[in-house]
DNA sequence: GCCTCTCACTTTCATTATGCAAGTGACAAA
DNA sequence: TTTGTCACTTGCATAATGAAAGTGAGAGGC
């Protein structure tokens, strides 16, 4: 019964998939997550430092959407670890192709 | 010797990339572009309903960043339609990838 | 026990971006 | 002359962003 949650854009799956990551943060999080990054304190070190309260909005938004799964490694204090779930592997190729393109085709970036 | 224009988050190319197209509006447009609309209104008129000065404002960046070409069909009145470049064409490869993402993993898109 | 420190956030608040609506300029048609 | 269309631009209220400080739950040193 229930379709949707809220009211959407669109029934577009693109204006679906940009309400998740359609911004200018979240995606770099993927990208830190494929490198192997796990922790909050690792993805503030990442080199566009990231305000702490967008990655916490951020990485809450991935994990509502199943994008992301928080595991915990310490019950007390409650520390976790951020993994890609399948559909976040599956993001993470999109984030590989947006590298790609990135590399070849932004002007502050092809002058290596 | 002027490698950037002005400063940037970091040179890492996702950041770059997400500089031109990461909000939730841009990439609909190249998803408009990809489907044969070419002109200011045809973009309105898609499901999300774009307001009128951003749709402006991104075709500006897209047209800077090199995504998308502005045409003049028509000097008096001025007239124009945009038309993806290479590299918005290689951009408009990640916008399917986006789309078959979304269709698979999008709560709101999933259930057709 | 007490003090300091780390991790993972949360809160505050000034600044910026978004988005709705109305306005503008250049014509074409009636 | 009046109306209409296209492609924007402008104004303004609201929402998102981002810098910085604060919080809570322990861990470690003395």
């Amino acid at each position: 019964m229930k379709t949707k949650e809220k009211t959407c854009r669109s029934d577009c799956p693109v204006a679906g998939a940009l309400d998740i990551f359609g911004d200018r943060w979240t995606l770099l999080i993927v990208r830190d997550l494929l490198k192997g990054k796990r922790r909050y304190g690792e993805f503030l070190e990442s080199g566009e430092k990231i305000p702490t309260n967008i990655l916490a909005s951020r990485l809450k938004r991935l994990e509502t959407s199943g994008t992301i799964k928080k595991v915990l490694y310490s019950e007390h204090p409650p520390r976790a670890e951020y993994y890609l779930t399948e559909s976040g592997q599956e993001l993470g190729k999109i984030v590989k192709a947006v590298f790609v393109w990135g590399r070849k085709n932004v002007a502050s970036v092809k002058s290596t």
